[in-house]
DNA sequence: CGACACTTTGAAGACGATCAACGCCGGTGG
DNA sequence: CCACCGGCGTTGATCGTCTTCAAAGTGTCG
């Protein structure tokens, strides 16, 4: 039963877009379902790459770690997104970053080869796996400008704009998706800046309290995180994935 | 006889990698050459995606405009770099960077189709451009980490040893491929630190002399950039990267 | 020679990181 | 039931780094 649902869930998935149901089936059978509890580690940094996974429920941080021991959050994956899948296309072999779960999570694994064949085999997939690829190198991009270009407060504003669209979240009034440790490692500031910055967006039209947040001012806010954000679009582009890749519930169009 | 010097370049490039001699003649008839002089804006962010680049031969600046009117390089395109598969694979109508030729520069020009066809109709070509794909999105990862956890002087040490090996100069003593000023915006730092930055430079194993460089100690420079740089085989990748783009001259293994 | 683009250098100021102290909360064990 | 502890977050003070503004130096080209 529970079984039926996150298929139900993956087959929806943006990779599986244009695939008759009889070639997700073939597609899903090679996949195994693998749990982890709060704080367990999927795999290091410098391990082989063996799979590739889909995350179905839960949070799953990808980090990095310096010689000094510093760490980097590259990202914090929800259900529907995926790992690895550069790392396998690139034929790297070995894990440029650490997984660990932020929580008790769910994800979907698939051998290494299982990408691969796939992407020589249907050319739906190929297709969507290079647009999932794009937007993955795209978002990058642009996530190296902000943290180029805007401060911490636009940085923490922006965010806050996206995790509501991404968690299908109700800006009037939300609850923080992780700890305030992980979102400032997130977006690579100290916790103690982080902790600042919320203070001060109360200028700017977001008021926070303890992990509640409420946007006030919408207006206010997109006026002041997007006037330093060089695509106009951004939000939009940001909006559009979060939708696509959702696929706990559908959002309205 | 130009134009088959040309073809001759293309057809080692990484894209057309495990193609027959006839397939590629295949792709290659539909594309364009195409000359840009020093400055000449080849398309701004906004228009809409009509093809998909192959630099053959000068520098392409890719770039973003802020609402301030700030602009942050986001790459400079050497000879054997590509331009606008993301956008294309991504079905994104409107480019998201001008891209400028810093000097006089030829390229190769497809049409958009031309990329999407590709990939579908020769698994090779699939699995090649997914690979560039992923190693850009890798490249972008590295380096907004880089930008995150390195001082200006780490960075440009850095840029330093990379720009050696992807230009194939001779670390004991070359020429910088393009003005300070790019540079420090490529590395998004002001004009003012950069210059800076090279006085302190002469401490950690790298004399510069208006444009002339000479590496004086890799070791240090490699101790003093590397520590800082989470990915151990980063460099490598950057070389591995390197030498497979490049297509003007083949590198010793 | 003078105009202009590019670069260097100096001085001031802003911003964020770091160190340190403290408050809050949930859990555990006596 | 209370005391202690550890994880997490806040707040204050200080310090280093990078940006900015301003001015002057260098080079090339007409």
């Amino acid at each position: 039963m529970k079984q039926i649902l996150v298929s139900d869930h993956v087959r929806s998935h943006p990779l599986f877009a244009g695939l008759t149901e009889l070639e997700k089936d073939t597609l899903l059978v090679q996949s195994r379902l693998r749990r982890c509890t709060h704080g367990q580690m999927l795999f290091a940094q410098g391990e082989p790459v063996t799979h590739f996974y889909i995350v179905v429920r839960g949070n799953i941080q990808l980090f990095r770690t310096n010689r000094d021991g510093r760490e980097k959050t590259m990202e914090v994956l929800k259900s529907g997104g995926t790992m690895c899948e550069c790392e396998i296309m690139d034929s790297c072999r070995a894990h440029r970053v650490n997984a660990v779960a932020v929580e008790d999570s769910v994800l979907l694994e698939f051998p290494l080869t299982w990408l691969k064949q796939s992407a020589r085999q249907y050319e739906a997939f190929t297709l969507n796996l290079l647009s999932l690829i794009s937007q993955h190198s795209y978002l990058a991009e642009v996530e190296a400008e902000h943290l180029a270009s805007m401060s911490s407060t636009q940085l923490v504003a922006c965010f806050m704009q996206r995790i509501c669209i991404l968690y299908d979240l109700n800006p009037k009034g939300f609850e923080l998706p992780y700890a305030k440790t992980l979102i400032a490692s997130r977006l690579g500031m100290s916790l103690e800046t982080f902790s600042r910055t919320l203070v001060t967006l109360r200028d700017h039209g977001i008021t926070v309290e303890g992990t509640r947040v409420e946007i006030t001012d919408l207006h206010r806010v997109q006026q002041y995180v997007c006037g330093f954000c060089s695509v106009a679009e951004d939000c939009a582009a940001h909006q559009a994935i979060g939708k696509e890749i959702v696929f706990t519930h559908e959002k309205k169009a």
